[in-house]
DNA sequence: AATAAAGACAACCGCCCTCAG
DNA sequence: GCTGAGGGCGGTTGTCTTTAT
């Protein structure tokens, strides 16, 4: 059985709305309110409107305290990074954002974020290509660099990080520890979404929580489903060697400080992550997520690559049995390499 | 200057959920 | 418990503007 239309279409005006029409409803509902009715709504007026296009016109457009476009960096930091972690809920996106509204917040990023992000992960993987390209022609060997820095250990094997990304680790000396941050979502604004490392990090910050909560709300399985999200099992192998970085989170000791650091012969580096080794993590740590999004990012790890492949690689990004297939995840092989780590003096000079 | 293509934004559509009767 | 109205939401389409050829 159908259901029966919320208006006579036939004597509906659709289209762009005059300032007449804007006037009219302005007015009214500042004086009146909606009176929980948006169905009777346009009667009353005397506008000819589908109840549902009144409300929508008066929440995206004529509501008070409404931006309309410019949006600023910090914004679409806040934007990056709610989508990676939620996916398109533009409601509760724009929930985080005064002044902004679902459908600007969704136009937005269809038209001008998505690109611009878009933009600059083809020209990372050109440059990620070119650089290849360079280092074949030399030397093919594959090398287990370490590498003491402040601190901070990079094991990387050549044959798997891109040339750029291991030059950047190598020369950039490391970011000074962030300032104690009120919550999640401001460190975000601190954020800029200006390279893959940015939003890998955030990938990495909250895939640990997603992890935490994950066990706290969920007992499956891990193997039970592929959208769950039990830990983030990283792999980089090959016939040589093989690098694997596992996060494991006990099932029944999440945010233990239990840490398990080893590495065998094979210059296979192994640790369970408990928060302590990614500052990302520690950083989420002195925060408090937003409760419902943190309810969101818990319960729907899938929706946070919806739409998002162009930022792990265009060919197999693959999730699977809870493990994460790096091989394409071109931002994430560098930075599942490098971590701190106090504790292991395996990888000292 | 004319036209096409692309971009940006507003608005609509239809599905889903909630809740009252 | 069933039904339908209303509201909310995400996806899509339409329209206007800007840019490129």
């Amino acid at each position: 059985m159908g259901r029966a239309p919320c208006c006579d279409k036939a004597n509906v005006k659709k289209g762009p709305w005059s300032p007449e029409e804007d006037s009219k409803l302005k007015s009214y509902i500042e004086q009146h309110g909606t009176g929980g009715n948006w169905i009777a709504l346009p009667q009353k007026i005397g506008l000819k409107r589908c109840g549902k296009s009144c409300r929508l016109r008066w929440l995206n457009y004529l509501r008070p305290n409404l931006k309309h476009g410019g949006f600023s960096e910090e914004e679409d930091n806040i934007i990056c990074s709610l989508y990676i972690s939620i996916g398109s809920r533009w409601s509760i996106i724009a929930a985080q954002l005064p002044g902004r509204t679902d459908n600007d917040i969704k136009n937005y990023w269809n038209t001008r974020l998505k690109k611009k992000l878009l933009g600059k992960h083809r020209k990372e993987q050109h440059q990620q290509q070119q650089q290849q390209q360079i280092r074949n022609r030399g030397n093919n060997s594959v090398n287990v660099i370490k590498q003491e820095n402040n601190n901070q250990y990079l094991v990387q094997e050549q044959a798997y990080l891109p040339h750029h990304v291991m030059q950047n680790l190598l020369s950039t000396p490391p970011p000074p520890p962030p300032p104690p941050q009120p919550s999640v979502l401001s460190s975000y604004t601190n954020q800029a979404f200006n390279d893959q490392d940015s939003i890998r990090k955030l990938l990495i910050k909250l895939g640990g929580r997603f992890s935490g909560d994950y066990h706290h709300h969920h007992h499956h399985h891990p193997n039970s489903s592929t959208n769950d999200f039990d830990g983030l099992n990283v792999q980089f192998s090959n016939n040589a060697t093989s690098s694997t970085i596992e996060q494991v989170y006990d099932q029944e000791h999440v945010g233990s400080s239990s840490c398990v650091n080893s590495s065998n012969e094979n210059n296979q580096v192994q640790f369970v992550q408990n928060g302590q080794y990614f500052d990302t993590v520690q950083e989420e740590e002195q925060g408090k997520f937003i409760p419902e999004i943190d309810h969101m990012v818990s319960s729907n790890f899938s929706q946070r690559f919806d739409g998002l492949e162009f930022l792990y690689g265009d060919e197999d990004m693959s999730i699977e049995n809870n493990k994460i297939e790096a091989s394409s995840i071109t931002w994430g092989e560098a930075t599942t390499s490098t971590y701190h780590h106090p504790l292991d003096s395996k990888y000292q000079g």
